[in-house]
RNA sequence: GCGCCCGUAGCUCAGUUGGACAGAGCAGCGGCUUCCUAAGCCGCAGGUCGGAGGUUCGAGUCCUCCCGGGCGUACCA
């Protein structure tokens, strides 16, 4: 039982006591900022207070005089909150079943199994991933990381749209690269992709191919469409390898087609009588459930839009069993994502089962020419390269420091520090200074079996900095579990670089090995600090080293 | 114009279901190292939480309006 489980149950103990009602949200509790409001503390008294038309200082104080637990070693009531404080036997315990637990510690068991699916990325296979999508590669894959931590069975999934408008114009592009390298003054479309990516090949298209396609003929057209979506996917895999991110399923826009799915959802919603024709196109009528624009499903060239592909998408994907799909996407997004979700709703889905982690934008500090990224002006800077530059951890660090919904300012001189400033190192460190002190340990005959971490006497941890590690670790399984539903990794980092804030001082201040009785309680300490840090930071998908 | 997001210390940002005098890192200033790695530690200073109303015993947190910034507002994806 952790912190806020024991102060719940003496709490409500004493409310049984007291023959009080129990508030049927729950009892609250929370770790007070400041150390003499005691270790946790509840307003419990003020959400009685009205019921009771009493005053809660009252109430608060009249709970004092009813808890009663041997771990309590006191309570008091300080302007109607009721503060409690621990007995350290009782921290002792709660750092033992961690040490129990070993590497399952910070799981839970709210997923029951389920399968979730996240999708992310999904970037067109116009161009490599850039900068702006390695936020999204490393945000969609922590929180695949902690909804497996959940307990939900958990698919990676890349949605590859490698049909339609963007590729027809990616084609182009190359065509036109492939013109240039011939000698022939064929500029890129207007609308096309004008990076320098799509040169090389040109070139090499020329080469290999000659003057084949002199003109741009539906033959030209299938041919560069194929080459090019097949080079551009190997560009993406190889950013993708360079973040250390892999995906389990790979939905391709094309096979949606083929399997008739697109036309039969579309006729699910025109029987819903939400689907009008207008200028020989078929829109949906969106603006009746309050969005601010009907949008088109069909166009009046009989094909069908992004918007009817990613609707019958979510179909399928509820088809194929999944009990919650997270889209993590773009700001760019927001309409389309109201509009699947009324779609999904007007076809009778659950409310639920569909939800969207809305990310904003990357701009780099201290990199000229890059700070508003475009894949299709060429103006961007390559994930890969970046991740070349800054190491995979740094970059998957930086990119999941902030709060999704919020703009990421990536500073890069801060990024490329090597020092304890670079606040991955700070955490990293941390890890690896445990483990050097195990490495000494063992050196000097003085490290813990695994059966001595179970028998070892706890006792000896009374330091005030030891307290407030256990109390941190004690911690860990709610920012799991609060990043994940939050769809927010940065509370994570935030833990993380706190937890490495206690121990790097106490580290400074106080000698571990050769002190008798506290060493090996110490290393006990130090073993759980080297699990939870080692844990976070995998589920973040930054490595724990134990060298640096 | 309309929709969504953001606006907290010089800078980058946290702030859990509204609660106890508003926090961290960096930058600034001042100290500290014979040690299990100084790729460090300690301390000081710094904010009318964009502005104005409202709800509440209590608002950085909820509601309304305004200001500033971003994104969207395509028969593109």
């Amino acid at each position: 039982m952790r912190l806020e489980a024991l102060a719940r149950a003496v709490i409500a103990d004493a409310l049984t006591k007291l023959s009080l009602p129990s508030p049927s949200e729950g009892i609250p509790v929370k770790r007070p900022e400041k150390a003499e409001y005691g270790d946790i503390s509840s307003r419990i008294a003020f959400l009685l207070a009205k019921e009771l038309r009493r005053p809660p200082q009252g109430i608060a104080q009249d709970l004092v005089t009813a808890v009663s637990h041997p771990d309590i070693a006191s309570a008091e009531a300080v302007g109607g909150f009721l503060n409690i404080r621990l007995r350290p036997v009782a921290l002792w315990r709660f750092l033992r079943e961690i040490l129990a637990e070993g590497e399952g510690y910070g799981g839970w068991d709210l997923g029951g199994g389920r399968s979730l699916q996240v999708e992310f990325v999904s970037s067109n296979p116009t161009g490599p991933l850039t900068v702006g999508h390695g936020r999204q590669a490393a945000l969609g894959d922590a929180l695949a990381n902690l909804f497996s931590a959940l307990g939900w069975e958990v698919t990676r999934e890349y949605y590859l749209n490698d049909e339609g408008r963007q590729i027809e114009l990616l084609a182009k592009s190359l065509w036109a690269r492939y013109r240039q390298a011939l000698g022939e003054d064929v500029p890129v479309p207007e609308d096309g992709y004008h990076g320098d990516y799509l040169v090389p090949l040109g070139e090499e298209l020329a080469r290999e191919w000659g003057n084949k396609y002199p003109g741009w003929t539906p033959e030209a057209a299938e041919a560069f469409r194929r080459v090019a979506v097949e080079r551009m996917m190997g560009m993406i895999h190889e950013d993708l390898a360079a973040i250390g991110v892999s995906f389990d399923v790979w939905t391709k826009e094309g096979d949606l087609h083929r399997r008739g799915l697109v036309r039969e959802v579309f006729e699910a919603l025109r029987e819903k009588g939400v689907v009008y024709e207008k200028d020989g196109a078929f829109w949906m009528r969106s603006t009746s459930y309050g969005l601010p624009r009907d949008p088109v499903l069909i166009r009046s060239d009989g094909t069908p839009t992004y918007l009817m592909v990613d609707i019958a998408y979510h179909v399928d994907k509820y088809r194929r069993g999944f009990a919650r799909v997270i889209d993590v996407q773009g700001a760019d997004h927001v309409e389309e994502q109201q509009q699947v979700k009324l779609a999904l709703k007007i076809l009778g889905y659950p409310e639920g089962f569909l939800d969207y982690c809305v990310h904003q934008f990357v701009t780099l500090k201290g990199r000229e020419g890059v700070e508003r990224m475009s894949t299709r002006k060429g103006k961007f800077l390559r994930l890969k390269d970046l991740v070349d530059e800054l190491g995979r951890d740094v970059v998957r660090y930086f990119m999941v420091r902030r709060k999704p919904e919020a703009h990421l300012v990536f500073d890069m001189e801060l990024a490329k520090k090597t020092s304890m400033e670079n606040p991955v190192y700070y955490v990293q460190y941390a890890h690896t200074r445990i483990a050097s002190i195990f490495r000494e340990a063992e050196k000097r005959g003085e490290s813990l079996t695994d059966h001595g971490i179970r028998e070892v006497d706890l006792s000896p941890l009374d330091d005030p900095e030891e307290i407030a590690l256990i109390k941190e670790l004690d911690r860990f399984p709610d920012v799991v579990r609060k990043a994940a539903e939050g769809y927010g990794p940065h509370l994570l980092c935030e833990y993380l670089e706190g937890l490495a804030g206690i121990f790097h001082p106490y580290y400074n201040r106080v000698r571990i090995l050769g002190q008798g009785k506290a060493t090996p309680a110490r290393l006990a300490l130090l073993t759980a600090v080297k699990t939870v840090l080692a844990k976070g930071l995998s589920l973040l998908g930054v490595s724990a080293p134990e060298v640096m």
